[in-house]
DNA sequence: TTCATAGTTCGATCATAGACGAAGCATAAA
DNA sequence: TTTATGCTTCGTCTATGATCGAACTATGAA
């Protein structure tokens, strides 16, 4: 046998089931603790050792030592991304259990993508932020008109403070569910977190699904309604 | 162990080896027989066959029969898509030998990328024509503006027909050695075959790398002038 | 028909690497 | 200090799956 193409290790990295779940789980962009990737991957601390040393060694996940934690995370976009595009195939390509039962269903609807809003309501913010304007496309670039700027101040968001951080303020980013854009950067995380903060939706624990509360559901329709295209 | 999800079978898929390389043979777009897979993958005639019916259930390829030969491809512009995402972070995460030797250089230089042109000269064939606003970049479409189309039919490529084809005219593709945008779709095809047909490149028997003849570099700067962003 | 080539299926072999128990570090609390 | 917790390392076991030889099917050529 040749000796394998790069692109090799790292597929090989991703494709152990227990190292999949590690990385899924490390998806929805909080970092985790081995004890907890443990158990989200179902397998002991030993096993989930082993396996982020590997993840390291092959640049897919950093980590941040606290105390005597260690916080693992992501390593970067890019790595999101792959995996993103990952799911992409796997939801079309064969095993159609995507599609099975509510919970499925829930994460369609609703999920954190690393750790902005994704799924039906991730695209509904960005269309609509970019139908009125809020958000004007240009090349590649995405940005925050002047407009657009003040409505997120209005809800409390400090535009400043995050356009001065290391990540981009706006992006795009692919929906694997909905196959269309939907919001990242730190404006993206940002209105999660206020959603989160004012109580909108509720977190599944378990999964990265997000459920709209009642309430949350009226001021979401409200504040990022659906408009047609010009 | 939790059953794994779905993403690390399609991983798993692409992480054996002798699987990359038949892949990787495939990004050149070209169809391929099981023996030349077999040849391409440096295992025998039985492991490949194994390989390709797994390949096959994993909706990674698809292939069609002709006599007693069965011609292999990509399944879709997704798994070619998933496959660079990949190749971008084997790229960098790690083993930085992917900057070893001429041939590799080759292949930054200039290779085809699923059937289209891609590595410096690919991104230059797309800046080029961007910046004489042949193509235009709005929201996440790039179309063939009517200066463009007057161009590409002095190339004498037959516009009309292409459009009327399932693919799309024009579409980006992120070049993992550049990390910048070339152009893909059916005219980033008809570009590459009309450069093949004019005598420009010869491609390598071998890899997926083309090379410029002197005259075809001479006309490629020519009709393909570098030029400063606006 | 016979022969040759392309590809598949079967069976056996064998290496890899994923799993956990047990023991060892390291940090923090008591 | 002692004790508890979080994580790593080591050693062993085991299952998976990649590989190839050999035999089989299918298509085409002579």
């Amino acid at each position: 046998m040749k000796d394998g193409p790069a692109i090799a290790n790292v597929a090989a990295l991703i494709g152990d089931p227990a190292r999949a779940n590690i990385l899924t789980a490390l998806m929805a962009g909080k970092a985790l603790t081995v004890s907890e990737l443990a158990q989200e991957a179902g397998v002991t601390l030993q096993t989930t050792s082993s396996h982020l040393s590997k993840l390291l060694g092959g640049g897919m996940v950093s980590y941040r030592k606290q105390g005597r934690h260690k916080y693992f995370e992501l390593a970067s976009h890019q790595v999101a991304g792959t995996i993103e595009a990952l799911m992409g195939l796997a939801a079309d390509s064969g095993h159609l259990r995507t599609r099975t039962g509510p919970r499925d269903e829930a994460l369609r609807s609703a999920r954190r993508c690393y750790n902005h809003l994704a799924g039906t309501a991730g695209v509904q913010v960005y269309e609509s932020m970019v139908r009125r304007g809020y958000l004007t496309v240009d090349a590649a670039d995405l940005s925050l008109s002047t407009a657009g700027r003040v409505f997120a101040e209005n809800l409390g968001i400090d535009v400043v403070r995050l356009s001065k951080g290391r990540a981009p303020l706006c992006r795009e980013c692919l929906d694997w569910s909905e196959r269309k854009t939907h919001l990242a950067g730190s404006l993206g995380r940002a209105l999660l977190d206020y959603m989160i903060a004012d109580g909108w939706v509720k977190q599944d624990a378990t999964s990265r699904a997000v459920s709209f509360t009642a309430r949350g559901r009226t001021l979401f329709n409200d504040i990022f309604p659906v408009l047609d295209a010009v």
